[in-house]
DNA sequence: TTGTATGCGTTATCAG
DNA sequence: CTGATAACGCATACAA
């Protein structure tokens, strides 16, 4: 058994709560016996038991942070970030993992209703189920979205702005001269994919051209899923002149396909990809890609937790970020 | 405020002790009060608070995973194995970054102590401190450690075999009638990359092979490092036919050396990486690498934690792991 | 089967 | 400045 206020008190020969002041820094205690009781405290390397002070003033300092896939790269970036964030803030966090599973996430929920977390970030693709709705309709649950889009937003969440990206990477690739752009996106369930559609399109009819649907691939998710949406697009009549890849697995099969056929990357097609990892300046050649601002989306959302928190918001906030487009080699037209 | 068991109690005209009884399923409760108080507690989304619970019963349920850096692409993979064998057996993980600052390790520690936690699993490079050791020495704190190394280990801990590992990596250059081997290594106060040194020379000197030191590159870690480290040794008298690198970011820089000089792998240089990442299958040519036992490392410390809490390891148990050669082409010998 | 009382380790309120 | 004492929410030994 460790060491407790009560053992202090009695080798101090005060009462527990003088000795709870003087560990607390609080007003009321005579310096000498403050002293007295820090000296024997360190000695005897006291460590006040986090469960009763969290039980006794309702804070525990911790946060959940809730993904989908700890796989994802990108989700776990923002999870280092918001780590970061919470450090500062003297914040623990606790990482949760739903593997893609509503049961998982709403057995997490009950870290928030049962008081073990003062707050909740959400990280993920999903859409918002039904058990995150209601608990997010007591003002007590304090839930921070990101990347996570609802169909009717009620959340207070950071957001990046996929049809904005998407759209810049189409326009730019319009600029350079490209004219057929082939879109490969992910799971058609997915609402952040058809956000990415959806700046695709914009960006054809913000251009005037026509939208051709034998140029989208949908469900196209995977290297492999990559590698054949080339193939099939072998066979087809209308040839693309450049891809956008949603998704950097997909993105990889895809170069290699291109590579496999003997074409060249940008002269035969030209590419876009999405997120900037390493693997996309390795390439041969270095990937354009869209860029998430993940430091961002992880600063972003920690600070609005601690508002939330801190009742310092009144009503739901949304922040929206834009993906950066870096140009590299890969969708820079050769000959104008 | 959330619901309470008292409150419970009060609506079902019955005792907390009895709502307390029910809730947990225990014996000494009839059949018709039980479903009585179960409608009321789901009814008003009842859920017992942890942190009473915690205290209580002595349990939190919850351990804690210290990494050493976030970054570290195995690292999390690891975490993620942990994760998930935790889930199974109910527990909740709290993730902390020590961001190698032992400091930092010593207040996280203080999780053990304070009995937030229930243990904690150490991953990570750094020499084990004195804050650690000492920790260690009582028997209350349940600690493991993940591939890290101590000068003398009282710890329970699972190990990654990093000198067997190189030692594979180098016979089987050696066997493809490579001569003059050059190794790249990390830092020289890192205990791990000291480790694979000497599987290195271990190798050699078992081949009848003659070490020579300025085929040892310390000190070289990242892309930039790896680079120029190539450089060097363009200018030195003995250029060598193939090397080992011991970091992913460190190969990367060297395999891109290699290419700008306009030398071929493995014709001119065979090569052999460090970790089993997409990277190193994508690379042109495919890289063979050294695959650390990333899910079993998981997996094992956990159950050892388990163990150490349910107090069933009567001393301090160390499970030691080789690391896997996968061969792919740049190890290759063409013209053997 | 049920209720009462007490403890878990801390903080907070109120006297003194 | 200090000390009792209640409270936080739950579990459990013991009585009834």
């Amino acid at each position: 058994m460790s060491i407790t206020l009560k053992d202090i008190a009695q080798k101090a020969n005060v009462a527990e709560s003088t000795v709870s002041r003087a560990l607390n820094d609080k007003a009321g205690v005579s310096q000498s016996t403050k002293i007295k009781i820090l000296k024997i405290a360190k000695k005897n390397n006291y460590r006040p038991n986090q469960l009763a002070r969290g039980l006794a003033i309702k804070k525990t300092n911790m946060i959940a942070v809730i993904t989908d896939e700890l796989d994802n790269q990108g989700q776990i970036k923002i999870v280092k970030e918001i780590e970061k964030e919470a450090e500062k803030a003297g914040y623990q966090i606790i990482l949760c993992n739903t593997k893609q599973n509503p049961e998982k996430e709403k057995s997490y929920l009950s870290l928030l209703e049962s008081n073990q977390v003062e707050g909740a970030i959400f990280i993920g693709d999903q859409l918002v189920g039904s058990a995150l709705l209601k608990a997010s309709l007591s003002s007590e649950n304090n839930i921070v979205l990101v990347n996570r889009l609802a169909e009717e937003n009620f959340f207070t969440s950071v957001l990046t702005d996929y049809s904005h990206g998407i759209f810049k990477a189409t326009k730019h690739l319009i600029e350079q001269g490209f004219k057929n752009i082939a879109i490969l996106a992910g799971s058609e369930n997915s609402l952040i994919e058809a956000e990415k559609l959806k700046g695709y399109k914009k960006a054809l009819k913000n251009s005037d051209l026509k939208l051709n649907h034998d140029l989208i691939f949908k469900n196209t998710a995977g290297r492999k899923a990559g590698y054949n949406s080339f193939l099939k697009l072998c066979k087809m009549n209308l040839i693309p002149d450049a891809f956008i890849s949603t998704q950097e697995l997909t993105t990889i099969g895809l170069v290699e396909a291109i590579k496999t056929g003997g074409y060249f990357i940008p002269d035969d097609f030209a590419l876009i990809g999405y997120a900037d990892t390493i693997l996309s300046s390795i390439i041969e050649p270095p990937l354009s890609v869209l860029s998430e601002p993940i430091a961002k989306l992880g600063s972003f959302s920690f600070a609005f937790l601690l508002n939330l928190i801190n009742n310092n918001l009144a009503e739901p906030q949304i922040k929206v970020l834009s993906p950066k487009l870096i140009v590299r080699e890969s969708s820079i037209a050769k000959y104008n």
